[in-house]
DNA sequence: TAAAAATACTCCATAGGTATTTTAT
DNA sequence: ATAAAATACCTATGGAGTATTTTTA
């Protein structure tokens, strides 16, 4: 028995006709007897009385044929589940957002995405990596928005942009004179750093060689915030690597020195749990950040770019 | 998405492990896995959480393997339906029995069969051939017993034993001093026929040769009843054909001669409709008529003797 | 005789098998 | 190291097609 079968013995029933039957299911009439015939073999019932014009089910086979008509029902509400699953806007989702983005990247697209989906109801949290993965297998969380690639098997990501580092000194740093700026050729000691568990921090220290955790200075700052290691570079000589979108409105003042080109990024993406299906909310969030975005971001290559994480 | 790939669904979400799951619908692992991973894949949404140990459903699956679980559960309601349809025991029946059989079959077995299946209540008529199919067709009769073959496509007939015919005569009839008695020489002239209608009146013409319908004698009945032209016999010089059951009770008596082997002999099955599926309600009855027959009758062999209808 | 259903046959998609690799504990 | 799941590859069943025959109104 195959739901095939069962479709075609619902649209003999509704037909009344073996040629109109198979038309209606896009195959030919042998296809749809043969069927039929199998079915009713299997079965061990005659459905059909095939001596009457046009042609009618028997006695036996009208009750078996109305149930399987709340078969195929129940088939349908199935997909129709799915589909919704899949394709509704509406519900309360978690959304976990690490901290050197969610400052800059919520302002730029929250109030849109809001306004065009009002039915969505994004709970956000600001969390670390570890923390989103962990909540995301858990199930305590449906989408993340970090640094990625992750190399998860279970974790699915969906890039969104790709976002560069600069340098954020203070004007008299010796640095500011250099002409190129090349990522791995920075002078360590300098480096002010995230505190422990962002993964800003190591993607800092990728970024500036592989002499990672030697810190020179007579003190060491591991802020919390992107901007507390702004300001404090604005009172000290030493300098900190930013996210683009972190210093998107102060581009042109002294404190900024982009790298020379191929510059350094992370990628950023949307991630979900491989079990999380609303497949149309993923699509749409993704799209109304990137519409958002910066315009030197928005153009994201189809191949991811070069990766330090 | 196909029933098989529903129930390795489920198989899996009971297990909450491959191999399991697979050894349960006897299938194997990779058989069981690439099924399931298929259909999540036309749907497009992942079931199952294989990173957890024991894996288990995803958020977005386990409402969805609820809702396989019922759609299952349809099926096997369908098909212990169908069952029952066909092995169930009880329910009323609309009987049509010809009237040359009837009176003496019905006796032989109707107690033993009701006292073995209280629940079922045969609604008897007596009824002619023609009408009985007729009946059949139209669906206001059920089951049938009378003469076969019938070579209708729509009708299903299951044989129950071969009855052959006799010749009741007075003992004064020139017969009865024929010592070998073969069935297309008898004298047409003193045939005593049923009226018409029954189909018993063509079997006997046919076997007492092709011509039809000769009556040279100075008076003609009809009779409505095998009794009829056995009393009438009785009174008369004439004789007439008799099917064995109406007089398996005076076999030795003078009234009765006996054919020649091979004897002409007509067989009498049950027939349906093609769309009566109490397959298990035909064969008991025609295990407890041919259980109650005459024992000359039920020995019948398995390939049909030669036929006079 | 024309339309409908059944049959004959051919083809190829795929369910299911075995063997193996990959992954996770 | 071990068990579980995924993958690769092969075979064969059977669903679906075209062409044709049979049947019945």
């Amino acid at each position: 028995m195959t739901i095939q079968q069962l479709e075609y013995v619902v649209a003999l029933d509704t037909h009344r006709h073996f040629v109109q039957a198979a038309e209606h299911c896009f195959v030919t009439q042998p296809t749809l007897t043969m069927q039929v015939q199998k079915l009713e073999q299997e079965i061990g019932i005659t459905l059909f009385d095939r001596s009457k014009k046009p042609l009618e089910p028997t006695l036996a086979g009208a009750p078996i044929i109305a149930k399987i008509r709340s078969i195929l029902l129940e088939i349908n509400q199935l997909k129709s589940f799915v589909y919704n699953e899949k394709e509704s806007l509406e519900g309360t989702y978690r959304l976990g957002i690490i901290p050197t983005v969610s400052p800059y990247l919520l302002p730029l697209f929250l109030q849109d995405f809001t306004t065009k989906y009002p039915e969505v109801n994004l709970q956000i949290r600001e969390m670390q990596t570890a923390q989103i993965i962990d909540a995301l297998k858990q199930g305590t969380l449906d989408i993340g928005i970090l640094a990625t690639p992750l190399m998860d098997q279970h974790i699915r990501e969906i890039p969104l942009y790709n976002e560069p580092f600069l340098v954020y000194l203070n004007p008299s740093n010796p640095l500011m004179r250099e002409k190129e700026l090349v990522a791995d050729q920075l002078p360590m000691e300098a480096l002010l750093l995230l505190e422990e568990g962002h993964c800003f921090r190591e993607q800092a220290l990728r970024i500036c060689g592989s002499k990672l955790e030697v810190n020179t200075r007579n003190f060491s700052l591991q802020s919390g915030s992107i901007e507390g290691l702004k300001n404090l570079v604005k009172k000290e000589v030493g300098y900190t690597l930013v996210p683009y979108l972190s210093v998107v409105d102060e581009l042109g003042s002294s404190n900024i020195k982009r790298f020379t080109q191929p510059e350094p990024s992370r990628e950023i993406s949307i991630i979900t749990h491989k079990g999380f299906a609303k497949e149309l909310l993923l699509e749409k969030l993704g799209e109304c950040v990137k519409e958002n975005l910066p315009s030197e971001l928005q153009v994201m290559g189809s191949s991811r770019r070069v990766n330090w994480r």
